[in-house]
DNA sequence: GCCAACGTTGGC
DNA sequence: GCCAACGTTGGC
């Protein structure tokens, strides 16, 4: 999962111990929250748009999907005028602190062979969250320096 | 600041 | 339903 640490860094997750990861505003990203995470999932963070690129810490999502409030609230920069409480345009989940780790720059993920076909690395991605394989898990454990035994 | 790539919007 | 225009993302 993506995020600018100008807006909320590992630092800040660590901080706060948990955030909700609101303002997603692309379907593909909110389908991923909305669908396919559970409580329990790994997450890895991911530094963008920054000067150091890359992967950050560790997560996990803690809760179940719910909408987003900020689309109701008028005063709010991811307010949605055409979302309606009755039928929400946009979920999301909360995130939780597992650890943060030395970066694992973008330049060292591009240069890792085993990780060539990874989503987050393909030519042209944005999504902001975007899902990891096994195979990519066990490679992106080792050279994170953490245990291997869950995965995202 | 530049620019490639992509998603969304809206006219037709 | 097409597609041009526009806005956003995000690395460099």
């Amino acid at each position: 999962m993506k995020s600018e640490p100008a807006e909320a860094s590992i630092d800040d997750l660590q901080a706060a111990g948990q955030l909700p990861w609101t303002g997603v505003r692309n379907y593909q990203a909110r389908n991923f929250m909305r669908d396919a995470m559970q409580c329990g999932d790994r997450v890895l963070f991911y530094h963008s748009s920054c000067a150091e690129p890359g992967i950050a810490g560790l997560a996990e999502v803690c809760s179940a999907a719910y909408p987003d409030p900020t689309q109701f609230d008028p005063a709010s920069p991811y307010f949605d005028a055409k979302s309606r409480p009755e039928a929400p345009r946009w979920w999301m989940v909360d995130v939780r602190f597992v650890a943060k780790t030395a970066l694992l720059s973008l330049a060292r993920l591009r240069a890792e062979a085993q990780l060539a076909s990874m989503q987050l690395l393909q030519r042209g991605n944005r999504l902001s969250i975007t899902p990891v394989s096994d195979a990519e898990w066990t490679t992106l454990a080792s050279l994170l320096g953490v245990a291997q035994g869950t995965r995202a």
